[in-house]
DNA sequence: TTTT
DNA sequence: TTTT
């Protein structure tokens, strides 16, 4: 189809700790459990109430999951974008089953983690293969973005 | 949980015609079908290979219900914001179901139609009511926002 | 226009403590300086680059302009969803001068602490006047959606 | 900084043609004008109002520099997806300037055309020499992603 | 400078 | 079921 886009935004917690899975070829695969919840007052009645949605997120890009393995817990707050993906799946009953999760592959997906411990960076979809190799194992990778070249005069004091 | 956010995006087609259902207390409800799809050459092959994927929308928001059901048809193409939600339900046999959907309800959800036809607008969650009532039915309503009050000094000619 | 969306996402630190205004009829306004900043590994040198970038936001919404004054500090990390909108004014010299803003106003605006401090929460753009007087000032406020009522089999056990 | 996020999302219109140049050391930059707007009836008056507001897009991404040069005309709608970026710079007089622009660079970019005109399709930031060499000119370009391979027991009919 |  |  001409021009679809398809984008989830989550920021949120880990329920439990990330699970990391192979395929037959070697390919990681790490899936995320994360809680999204909204608060708010009952009008009726005036009590606060909180709903907490789980989604399932499923991690193919292999840089991503890298980090998802080696840096992210349960309770870690991260910031996710992926794509929306509805999957059959039989039961061992027979019964057709749907399962609709958050996946991360390929270009424009994104995993950011938001707590400060390990001085936690962002990891774009473009970096498999980028950290680990890259520094000590015990430090947490940056974001490596293919960064402009016209930022010269440019400083960090904020301009306004 | 502090500092949550649930967002999904998505420009797609309508696959068939807005349900519009109504709740025991009146309340309309808008069920979407909506297509995303990706197109792809495989490397191996040099094929070209398409995958779509197929969305549940559910609108809650009674203004954006009316311009589900009196502008969307079958085939249109629509800009959606609005929150994952998933529903357990239990089918006739007593079996455990889950429904991942795409709700539009309350603030920061957002319904435009980017069709030329009908004259399409966009509507903003806050738009309950506003329109049907502020024009004649046949014309398209526009994207109602409360909008500023420091515009006096902006002019629409940018120099770029 | 039909059919245009402009949204800016942020997740970013305050440089400093919010500004609040009012204007000549007393409603308020906050001015945020937000800090995104990306880290890579230059290609050629190999050595660690980081850019940073910052980002002006206003905020017209009067409950989100409370949740700045009350809750956010300097270094505070945020989550922002706004609009892209650039102001035009001369100054002192008669020169015509241009600023791009992020600007919280009307729906579609989000503002959402996600540092633990405070037991932050998050604000929709539908919620001025929704806190402050909902509980002790003491409390951070958290978000008030109106929510859906079709989740009375939904619990909070992680589903898979 | 650890965590940090830098979105924008327009869909909007083109104002004029792109206009493409080039880096002294070949690389094409692309820069579209690119207008959203918004209407609302004025709640006093009860005129209806609407508000323009232009981005000035640059496109450093080859790949999507192409799909800008080729495919894109003015009054083409689009969907953007990029990084805020504010550069300054000195005008003939000396006097400094600054210009806050959507940028298109590295992962996490996309243009998407949402006119059927031409068959457009969607260009992921991954893209970069994928199109042009794989058709005829003539024909639009379609999204390239690095598609999985665990859709093996998907298929299209999901039942809603 | 777009679009409706 | 859409769209190209």
């Amino acid at each position: 189809m001409a021009g679809s886009v398809n984008k989830v935004i989550l920021v949120g917690n880990l329920g439990k700790d990330p699970e990391i899975r192979r395929t037959q070829d070697g390919r990681p695969i790490a899936n995320l459990s994360i809680a999204t919840s909204e608060t708010w007052r009952d009008k009726a009645t005036g009590e606060r109430k909180e709903k907490t949605e789980w989604h399932r997120v499923v991690i193919f890009n292999e840089g991503l999951c890298k980090v998802a393995e080696q840096y992210l817990k349960k309770g870690a707050k991260v910031y996710i974008e992926g794509q929306l993906q509805t999957r059959k799946w039989t039961d061992q009953s027979g019964v057709d089953k749907y399962s609709t999760e958050v996946v991360l592959q390929g270009f424009n997906s994104n995993l950011t983690m938001l707590d400060g411990r390990g001085g936690g960076g962002g990891f774009g979809s473009d970096e498999s293969g980028d950290f680990g190799s890259s520094g000590p194992a015990s430090s947490a990778p940056r974001r490596a973005v293919a960064a402009g070249s016209r930022n010269s005069d440019m400083d960090d004091d904020i301009p306004f």
